[in-house]
DNA sequence: CTGAAAGCGCTAACAC
DNA sequence: GTGTTAGCGCTTTCAG
């Protein structure tokens, strides 16, 4: 029924073992015969079963990935950096949906491991000790993308969130405001829950501006969760001049919020983002933001998983990559009014 | 080294089939062995070889998955819909991005079959000879989403492209408007580009409205494709009152086009898009548009994969989902002034 | 209800 | 250069 090794060897007159070299392209092969190889292989449509190649041979060229959602805009940026040099060093992924949710990670990363991938890349928003337990019972390496843990253990790469929450604030300053609010994430995130968070409070600090906790709203980075923060913050006595989101999409909700309350952006209030997601271009006005490398994260975490896949070394286990700001439409900051 | 089914059944003191029949759910083995076996699990860690079940068994539970760009809100949005099914049927997915080239798309299901998966889900834009000769040689199903193929031979799941570009035009034409242009896709897309113009082609016929040719802009489904058609056709003599855009992201550059050169919309032209992506709720104004179910499609595809694969009966191996249109505020339809 | 044994299709020494 | 021969770790008859 199917072809297998066997009978294009029998076809072309020679042994598995010779087959089976001329498919993996070892040199170690006399031209005349190879050729009669091939001609097998062609004539019989052969086509290496791969699952039994990767029992053999106990590699897969498989890696696993894990991802919070797919429709993300941020991750699937990642997820195409991370699928570009996968498929340039010739590995195949294997995309897990987490949603998000802690036990459908694990079960997730058990299966990756019993269908032996490679290696693994995990994009997550936290990690949890449940997280390291299964991640120590895993044989292949692990990387980070876009996603920190505490101890530094494992290879990650990031921005360094805490030095852009900084900076974002640090450009709402210099723009001469001083009641600067925030919309953070979850403060069970570290990245966009915390270290963004704390840049903000380091920022105003400096600057002897005063921490209004009123001014900080910590909640999931949805669209819908910036309109509510925008007329939370509206419904204040004294309401802010300029609002940090931290993250694209809600920053986008804030000003529409704004809009819908007859406030000008910027003129009457201005806005930053983060993340720098192709949505911060498609509306008006544009969104500045601070913008990650969404796409290198994702590859540069994939390049660093080849390299301890093949055991090569590493230098670095934790790479930060260097984010910018991206001054568009909805700060004034570059404007000399 | 690593813990095997053989060191599982030596520790509980059974055979291997023993061992197999449990971690199997195979409900033939006496509960009292049945613990013992479970307890060498435990005890030893064993996490069973997914590549060695999927030589013996012949089955891999993993489905591949070609997506033209997992950056594309679109198809992301349909891959969310096969990924939930999947995990839902205890099945894993082989993501590869192909591109949208033709070259690549082959060389990935050649991979994918290889890697022995159980069934393939593509998307893609085309369908050219080329692909109906490589999807011949799979000895697995093959289901398109959100793609089309003449011969129908292959099953698929879509919305009727062509009745959703009429009735898209037919409001716009209910709406009162005579001038109405059009930016649709690449003629060589079956669906975006053909159906859905000859809908709106239909439209105007049978309402006597003339078809200017200079009123269509065919181009890639983009948003500077769209703010650059909007340039074009307020460059014409005679404007166009309406305007019918085949993608959202087109959509919303040619209102931001519109309102860049200082238009209103829908006061001065009336703009519709197609698919309904979330972003169409996140611009000023709403956009209206004619939902695709594209969550659905990706997950009735999906289930209709699992069917094949498990030889079930299929009625119909075409399945069209229905599609409608969201009013929002960039047409005025249901306003009557 | 359980065990023995024959593969699944390929790779990787090891000979020749 | 090429062939032989063990496995890789598991499923699956087939007995009993």
């Amino acid at each position: 029924m199917t072809v297998t090794i066997y009978d294009v060897a029998r076809e072309a007159g020679v042994s598995m073992a010779t087959v089976s070299r001329v498919v993996n392209g070892n040199p170690n092969v006399k031209p005349t015969t190879r050729k009669k190889v091939l001609a097998a292989i062609e004539l019989l449509g052969y086509r290496p079963n791969a699952v039994a190649r990767g029992l053999a041979s106990k590699r897969t060229t498989t890696v696993g990935v894990i991802i919070p959602d797919i429709s993300s805009a941020f991750f699937a940026e990642l997820a195409r950096g991370i699928d570009d040099i996968a498929s340039m060093y010739k590995y195949n992924i294997i995309l897990c949906d987490s949603d998000s949710r802690l036990d459908k990670e694990v079960q997730l990363i058990n299966t990756l491991l019993e269908k032996q991938v490679d290696g693994i890349v995990y994009m997550g928003r936290e990690i949890t000790e449940d997280h390291m337990r299964v991640f120590n019972t895993s044989n292949v390496p692990i990387v980070l993308a876009g996603t920190k843990e505490k101890s530094s253990e494992l290879p990650s790469v990031n921005i360094d969130h805490f030095q852009a929450g900084y900076d974002a604030t640090i450009r709402l300053i210099e723009g001469g405001h001083k009641r600067i609010a925030i919309v953070t994430g979850p403060f069970q995130d570290p990245l966009a829950g915390v270290e963004r968070f704390e840049g903000y409070r380091k920022a105003l600090e400096e600057h002897n501006i005063d921490f209004r906790q009123n001014y900080v709203i910590s909640d999931k980075l949805t669209y819908r969760a910036g309109m509510a923060a925008a007329k939370s913050f509206m419904s204040l006595e004294e309401t802010p001049t300029a609002i940090f989101a931290a993250s694209d999409e809600t920053a986008v909700g804030v000003i529409h919020g704004l809009q819908d309350m007859g406030k000008r952006v910027p003129q009457d209030i201005e806005v930053i983002g983060f993340d720098n997601i192709r949505l911060s271009e498609m509306v008006r006005p544009k969104l500045s933001t601070v913008v990650q490398p969404m796409y290198d994260i994702g590859a540069v975490a994939m390049r660093l998983l080849t390299k301890y896949m093949n055991n090569e070394d590493v230098d670095d286990h934790i790479v930060v990559l260097p984010h910018r700001i991206e001054e568009r439409q909805s700060t004034t900051l570059l404007r000399d009014e």
